[in-house]
DNA sequence: GGAAATTCTAGAACGTGTTTCTGTTTTGGG
DNA sequence: CCCAAAACAGAAACACGTTCTAGAATTTCC
């Protein structure tokens, strides 16, 4: 295996490390959602988590690990809250929308920060498998749960192969419209429309 | 408009410019396809194609226009034959099919070239809105073009709504397949399978 | 053909991601 | 408690994208 790891938060022994952990990407975030991409620098992020330039290479291999495993928080949190209610919605198109919506607003809200979690998503390469990895199943999971009926627990579900590839179909297109959104390349309408166009073609 | 330019092709006054810029294309296709992304370095591309870095920097204002550009470039003439030659196949599924695996397949023949290009693509802001726009529009015709009968002269075409949103989606799949692919999260028969599986699910 | 404007060259210089080095602090086992 | 190992701080140094400057070469225009 050739990756270079982040240290994960199970990981790490001491308290004091998780603590230094937790501010390094707290610094991060702030400073992404501060400034986009480009203020995320790595001097700035050591100095504000209050860490040396080398531990926080420790800590985070690179730059793209750094915000990747941001990202992978981030997005932890924000759909923690699908977990719990069911998703509103009487068809799987319109659940999936539903989920769509809401969190495409929610990143919305936060241009600068999600500019540098879906660049740094992008520019992520092989090394930063494990991370990329966490942040897709999230993606996934979170798709084929608005699929399903939201009447039986989730542990019941057992999605078939479609329900997967629809799901990961979707996925892409999402990033996709993202990159042109975060580029600049695409206007938050365009994003909706995207979704709602490439939904509709997949579930029906 | 804030979008700085490259110098396109048919903006060079002079015979000299332009066999500048094509030496400047030239460098970095070669630099790109022997080492990738990191091996397209502004000063070898300069040395290489025998120019000043100051020089490149006025033809391409940043690293990503000139592999923006370069893809291009590449896609332009890789395609041409596809103008040329109706697109075998019976049915729309097949042709676009036909053409996803022909375009693919001559990607992944020149994996470093490819991840060179595709990063770029993926990582180009709005200042690169101009060259990506040239790229998208070669990819979305491409599909148009496949999805139709072959019988009738490309003039005649007039796609509906739902085609054009249609070869968006194939699209957008289609690159983010491909970054996952150059970027070693999925393996060249993953790719395959997912452009089979959208188009699958959106020509039916 | 000559002057002015533009383009090009060569190279220094700057910013930020990354690496490396040295010395100090913390940790964990005996 | 002590010591070896690991982790950390602080700072210098390096790599590459990008910018800037001064002068040489070329083009443009009268």
């Amino acid at each position: 295996m050739t990756t270079t790891n982040s240290l994960g938060y199970e990981e790490l022994g001491s308290a004091a490390q998780r603590d230094r952990r937790k501010r390094i990407l707290d610094a991060t975030i702030a400073l992404a959602s501060k400034g986009g991409f480009d203020a995320v620098q790595m001097r700035a992020v050591a100095e504000r988590a209050d860490v040396a330039l080398g531990t926080l290479y420790r800590y985070f291999p690179s730059k793209i690990h750094l915000l990747v495993s941001g990202l992978a928080r981030e997005f932890e949190q924000a759909n923690s809250n699908f977990d719990r209610r069911p998703i509103p919605g009487d068809t799987p198109h319109e659940r999936v929308m539903y989920v769509l919506g809401r969190t495409t607003r929610s990143l919305q809200r936060d241009p600068n920060l999600t500019e540098a979690l879906t660049r740094a998503f992008m520019f992520a390469d092989a090394s930063v498998a494990n991370e990329i990895h966490v942040v897709g199943m999230h993606v996934t999971k979170l798709m084929i749960r608005a699929m399903q009926d939201q009447e039986s627990p989730i542990e019941d579900i057992v999605p078939t192969e479609d329900d997967i590839a629809i799901a990961k179909v979707i996925g892409d297109v999402w990033l996709s419209s993202l990159v042109q959104w975060v580029t600049g390349r695409a206007s938050a309408q365009d994003v909706s429309k995207s979704m709602d166009v490439a939904v509709r073609l997949l579930l029906r």
